[in-house]
DNA sequence: GCCTAAAACGAATTGGATTCGTTAAGTATG
DNA sequence: CATACTTAACGAATCCAATTCGTTTTAGGC
């Protein structure tokens, strides 16, 4: 017989579980969610219209965790500063990122984030096409590390035809994601000094 | 009664109508695949052990288009050179590297490619760690260009809130794959500057 | 105390992935 | 030529996930 009407469910809260559950397990199922919750599968259709929208939603509860202060220096630092925190957010989730470039969805959010890097790219004196570029580079950028650190080290562990020079740099190899969180800040040094290098306004 | 054996399956032909139907479509499911062969599902299973496998033999597939030719001038413009050549490749099925990220499987292809990055770096002067690392921010970059190509472009249309700064970078804004085509060529410039000027030697 | 809307339920449907036993064709062997 | 063996396609069946829908309960407003 039918249980009562309990309210055991909303949005938020399948959205939490559902994310507890990709960190887990690096996926999530209607039927896993719905025992986690002690509810009937059917049930979470009262309350999301479905999988896409749960993945939708763990999308946005993502983004919104993105903190855009306002800069208070070069605008070099600041770009720096919200790569760093765009990753930072990803990185806390990284199981959900194969997830969310599966489903190309991706509605606007992050715009306070886009509207932010293209002011600072603005004040470094780059013209308008090459800001659209800039935001890009950086979202490919963190999007690539964030795909990095969601991928086993494995892909590392053996090499069997490496030369000398990719082997002296494997034998440098920790575990992740300190590799990864290594690899990110070169990858950012390098990008914000050639971001500088190009730039018509110093610094 | 079922019908003879007719020779019409191969792990080959099985691959190659996958990354068709794939492109095509954006995705494949062995039913579908089955149609497009004229064969029943089951057969597939004489060639390959399933959908997973099928996933790693595009992978391979896709990996193997990559060339590695010598190098013949600076290390910068070898590293942009094999940079161009693995997106490149990516380009060719935009649509497969979404299906790629998902199934984070990523046996150890593309160890040419690494290898001649490795060599690359190493001539740049560069420290087996930061050789590591910099392969490491080329992969990131290049995968992220490579889902940007994958996305839609609808992601850039509306604006709702977008400021000064950002709605003149959207105005310059083409359709795919030219914007980002072009965007990855500003990138690459960005990162190749960001690396020469990080590198012990010149150029 | 009654009515209604919200929300959980269970049954049923659809569709994809996979397994397995069966069977026909081609091939090698005597 | 006949027999045995192997290959590969087939069909049926299983499992599971996603989703739909009609039913049922009950909390809150009147």
């Amino acid at each position: 017989m039918p249980r009562p009407s309990q309210r055991l469910l909303s949005p938020e809260i399948i959205t939490e579980a559902a994310m507890r559950m990709v960190d887990l397990t690096g996926d999530f199922t209607m039927p896993g969610l719905a025992e986690r919750l002690k509810v009937r599968p059917s049930s979470l259709y009262n309350h999301v219209s479905g999988r896409a929208e749960i993945i939708e939603l763990m999308r946005a509860r993502m983004m919104a965790g993105i903190v855009v202060v306002d800069p208070d220096g070069k605008w070099s630092e600041t770009v720096a500063g919200l790569a760093r925190e765009y990753r930072r957010n990803y990185a806390e989730h990284p199981r959900l990122i194969p997830l969310f470039t599966a489903h190309t969805v991706q509605s606007g959010v992050a715009f306070g984030l886009y509207n932010a890097l293209a002011q600072a790219f603005s004040d470094g004196g780059f013209t308008p096409e090459e800001i659209l570029h800039a935001i890009t580079t950086v979202d490919s950028f963190v999007l690539g590390s964030a795909l990095d650190l969601a991928a086993p080290e494995v892909v590392w562990a053996t090499a069997p035809e490496a030369n000398e020079a990719m082997l002296a740099a494997l034998a440098t190899s920790g575990p992740n994601p300190g590799r990864a969180d290594a690899a990110f800040e070169f990858g950012l040094r390098t990008l914000i000094a050639g971001l500088v290098a190009q730039a018509p306004i110093e610094p």
